[in-house]
DNA sequence: GATGTAATGTTATATTAATAACAATGTTTA
DNA sequence: TAAACATTGTTATTAATATAACATTACATC
């Protein structure tokens, strides 16, 4: 029924790659032509064409127009997706400038934190409001993906109150492992791991 | 010969985990309870081992002590690894701060930007250097890992740049998918197919 | 000392993902 | 119009990863 993650995630990278081309007037585009703009190959790109559905005018390649839609069929919701970030350290800061006016369907619509200082504030450009207020705002704003970046000893807590609270996925930047309901799809990404992994791969020299 | 990129990731959040509970005064620890403390399994916490080859105690469980310094066997070096930053805009200086005394074998030894505002400048505790210097400074520095944090638009150039001076791995948080040469370990995070990926299970709603 | 038990290390199976193989189709060129 | 070619869609194979199954061990208890 649904797709493979690994096929979610380059469809998104596909998206992206595609507006570009698009940009720079192409209409039409190969497997082949796709997969050397990423780091992928033809095989790859079609396999995935082929599990979304998505078929190309003959011996022209894909319809490129047609391709982009087709994507945001799949990952966009029609009136948008609502995002929080919770906690305003500096990542926090980061990730809500990052994505302003990066992508018009995912919308970092606030921001949230316990520090008096930081709450009422304008963080690039998002209002900054008290972790207390968020399950009303959850209604209020229709929000729907929460994006941790909170101390980590206060992540599991935080967390465990956010998803009460009805959010239906969460972006876990924290290093603390979380345990969700299956109700909230969670994703997590730890940068210490992930240069760690790189050391390891570094020192026993195999790239 | 190296273990599995996913064990490795595994092993590096062990550790972590691992030194919480030495703090608490634990000196043993048993598969499910390690395994309960992230959110994964026994069977994988003994597989994990049994690939490292490391051993428990019978009946006691593994020491945690002698797990901790297994596990930096294989992914610290002797001497430590020293990281750059190449772009310092407010995801670079996020990270640079992050890091900050996190780990004592991963350093953040520099930063780099063309910006001339910027170059001379402290950023977190660490010297932002001109990029024209990289060259030369992975020498100086023993710089052996590259994190990049640089508009997408010059991701590309920038990252063949900097491989070439003898990094021997890059972690990329631009959206700019890259090429590396063999030897050049490379991992990518893409921060926004990460939440769109999100989002399409999230409307998919399967968790 | 025999029996039950808790935990391990390892082999076997299932799942997921990537790669390869290839027939089908339409285009070009001779 | 026939032959060669480029490109696709799909099935088949391989590789990577996670899960399950299970024999083994040593300790505790009777």
């Amino acid at each position: 029924m649904s797709l493979p993650e690994k096929t979610v995630e380059r469809l998104s990278e596909y998206r992206r790659t595609l507006l570009d081309c698009l940009n720079q007037g192409k209409s039409h585009i190969f497997s082949h032509e796709l997969a050397a703009l990423l780091h992928n190959t033809a095989v790859q790109v079609r396999r995935d064409m082929m599990l979304m559905g998505f078929t190309s005018m003959q011996r022209k390649g894909y319809a490129i127009k047609e391709l982009i839609e087709a994507i945001g069929e799949l990952i966009d919701t029609s009136e948008g997706l609502n995002v929080a970030v919770i906690g305003v350290g500096n990542l926090g800061r980061a990730i809500t400038g990052y994505f302003q006016g990066k992508r018009s369907k995912l919308n970092i619509v606030a921001t949230f934190d316990i520090d008096p200082e930081k709450i009422g504030r304008m963080i690039a450009g998002v209002k900054c409001y008290s972790l207390d207020d968020f399950p009303k705002l959850v209604g209020d704003l229709q929000i729907s993906i929460a994006i941790l970046t909170v101390p980590p000893e206060h992540a599991r807590n935080i967390a465990d109150f956010v998803a009460s609270s009805g959010i239906k996925g969460i972006q876990n930047f924290t290093t603390a492992p979380l345990n969700m309901p299956p109700h909230v799809y969670l994703e997590e990404y730890d940068m210490i791991t992930s240069l760690e992994k790189i050391a390891y791969f570094v020192k026993n020299h195999q790239g």
